[in-house]
DNA sequence: CTAGAAGTTGAAGTAAGCTTCAAGTCAAGT
DNA sequence: ACTTGACTTGAAGCTTACTTCAACTTCTAG
């Protein structure tokens, strides 16, 4: 086997994702592997980069839909390089500036309650569906999973 | 029908969440309702207070399941009252602080990035394993849904 | 050559939080 | 009584990002 395509253990292993995700990535369209004769899958080295564009992107809260169109709007539907990287990256940066505003406000929203005890349907900027609920969409708000630590009861 | 009880339409209209929600509450424990002598839905008006404290937990990303504990840890098993939700609140915005704190983390790991088109495995904060991976557990981050607008292409 | 590790596939399962559907019941106005 | 419209139920479906499983096949070391 030519050392410069790794196995699917290989690549598992340096990029920390399990090869089940790296077969699901690729059916995703995501990444891409050579076959060996017998069918095995064999992964130029470029894929670690790809894949650790895509466990940043994971981290900035992009899914693999938004992933895929990242990889696939660069030129050549290339690897990032350092120019495309600093673009995309200060567009995750922005991204994650509005986050961070969003929580605040949230959060200072809830500041301004404690203690009222309304949680009024009218008035309430926690609980309104007219003011929270209204600016950021119907429905609810996922925060991050892994950012959560499971509340301990009162 | 008697006045000071509502039906599901009416709490659904009032509470901004659909009839379906109302009825999957219900089944998982978080809601309560009378029943007609026809077997539909009557509903308190405190049910109302109980909608509006668990949309705005939503809002800061408790599960269901972290919503029923933190309802049923309250004495009595009460809809919360003014000095429940002072403290709740408190904690809700502990929460909703630590999470901002580890998104602008994540943001200047990111502006420390852009323009040295590292992304290595072994250094890049914003994508390696050891680090922020570590730092916040195995597997992808969610970010919130809501929170997020689509990202145009580069 | 052969045992056993490593890899292959498609299909199904998981989690959360609901929504939708089918089929039937109840309530209210005329 | 009859027609709507509101409501009931359990079961199945949806979405995202994977994992797990069963049943084989391939590769590698001895």
């Amino acid at each position: 086997m030519p050392t410069d395509l790794l196995t699917i253990t290989q690549i598992a292993e340096r990029s920390g994702f399990a090869a089940s995700a790296l077969r699901f990535y690729e059916r995703a369209g995501l990444i891409h592997a050579e076959r060996s004769p017998g069918g095995r899958r064999r992964y130029a080295r470029t894929v670690l980069r790809r894949l650790a564009f895509i466990r940043a992107a994971r981290h900035v809260g992009l899914t693999l839909d938004e992933i895929r169109a990242q990889l696939g709007g660069l030129p050549e539907n290339r690897t990032p390089t350092r120019e495309d990287w600093a673009a995309i990256s200060a567009q995750w940066r922005e991204r994650l500036d509005s986050e961070i505003d969003a929580l605040t406000a949230l959060r200072d929203g809830l500041t301004s309650c404690i203690g009222c005890g309304c949680l009024s349907l009218e008035r309430c900027k926690a609980s309104n569906p007219g003011d929270v609920a209204r600016r950021y969409g119907p429905g609810a708000v996922y925060l991050p999973r892994r950012l959560r630590e499971p509340l301990s009861h009162p």
